[in-house]
DNA sequence: GTCTATAAACAGATAGAC
DNA sequence: GTCTATCTGTTTATAGAC
């Protein structure tokens, strides 16, 4: 009771009923349908919700959209490297060996292609930071700032690490962001794969073989460069 | 003065002047907001026509969609490839060696790298067709019948040339996908590349630093793929 | 063929009862 | 907090003058 219940009262709040269903039914039909191709109505009607509440608890249709932007950083951070993360910085503070660092590789991407790939609830997240990041938006920069930089640059200095490489060098921040995009493709041109590889879906079993052609490829181009920076 | 002239004449007529305008405006703006966020007015404005253009030309806003979809499928075929799918369909059909394979695939991609990533004309295309295979439309099945499956089918042909692999082995067709992935990621998650390089745009000096490091790779997993195939 | 005018449906946002 | 009802503007599509 210290501040007045004026609408939008707390834009980042997923622990209230209504506003968690806003936010799941905004992440599907966001990501499903853009930004413009999912009205207020198709939302209320996913999240079982009055239209109206989308004012009340977001300001507009476009709070829910940046209020999502704010729920999809927060879950990639936490789903796709978790605790990850803080092993990696301590084991790169340490100092690790180029075979540790190419092991730390394998495995970061053996983590995060079924996760990519398979995980049914994943698919939203994805397809609405691609929309987000194609849009330019402020919740793109959020999920850029607070996740896609930091596991970059931790990345290149594991690449450097493996393979002898400046972690800055052109081609290294290239080199590593050219494996994240094997991944990355095989969600947003998703029907695309599917109909070159007579699959109805991409589950576990076909999310395994995209990551073994992945791994196979990182295999092959940190052998690559290792022999490059270190002849 | 065979037929009468009822609205919609003929959907697929680039040459009128209208007609092509609405086409250009089309494939831009689809491709930017998605098909409901491109509104019809907008359409028009962009192309310097009447609103009611669109219904006299194409019948409908759907009707525009899909002569984008056609006229998409046209350029890709006629500008990414163009002659040099004859000429790829003569060499398999004569045989090549696995050196000559390797080479023509090599080609292939640094022909295919510059005109997708560098070429300004070619974002409001490659935009278009991600949206539509992202909503699986009739236009999507055009484009993917008419270009992208000749397209692989001929890169598997190739790759199982220069490496010994089976053509139709699941591991051969997600391995040419994973180089096509590597280009289209540039494309697809542009803002994220540019951000992580520090890049302002992606011209030719930053097309050709991308495909130099999606030429290394292709030698690479190349290499590999032979190693495995004829060990 | 191109235009104006308008119909009919739908959008997002809000006022106010409960 | 959640609801109904409604306001205001915009959407696509069309009818009809020129």
């Amino acid at each position: 009771m210290f501040v007045a219940m004026t609408a939008c009262p707390d834009p980042s709040r997923p622990d209230h009923p209504t506003a968690k269903a806003l936010l799941d039914a905004g992440g599907e039909l966001f990501g499903a349908h853009g930004f413009a191709g999912a009205s207020t109505r198709a939302l209320a009607e996913k999240a079982g919700v009055n239209i109206a509440a989308i004012a009340y608890h977001f300001g507009s249709k476009e709070g829910l959209r940046e209020a999502c932007g704010r729920e999809t950083a927060r879950i990639m951070a936490q789903d796709i490297v978790g605790a990850r993360a803080d092993a990696l910085d301590a084991a790169l503070a340490a100092g690790v060996t180029p075979a540790q660092a190419r092991g730390m590789i394998l495995d970061l991407f053996d983590a995060i292609a079924p996760a990519m790939l398979a995980r049914a609830d994943f698919e939203p997240v994805v397809r609405f930071l691609l929309r987000e990041q194609d849009e330019r938006s402020p919740a793109f920069e959020r999920i850029h700032d607070g996740f896609i930089a930091p596991m970059h640059e931790r990345l290149c200095r594991l690449w450097g690490a493996a393979t002898g490489a400046a972690p800055d060098a052109p081609a290294t921040r290239l080199s590593t962001l050219s494996v994240v995009a094997q991944i990355v493709y095989f969600r947003v041109a998703r029907n695309v794969a599917l109909k070159r590889m007579g699959w109805t879906r991409i589950g576990e079993e076909e999310a395994a073989q995209i990551a073994a052609v992945v791994r196979a490829n990182l295999r092959a181009m940190l052998d690559a460069a290792a022999r490059e920076a270190r002849p």
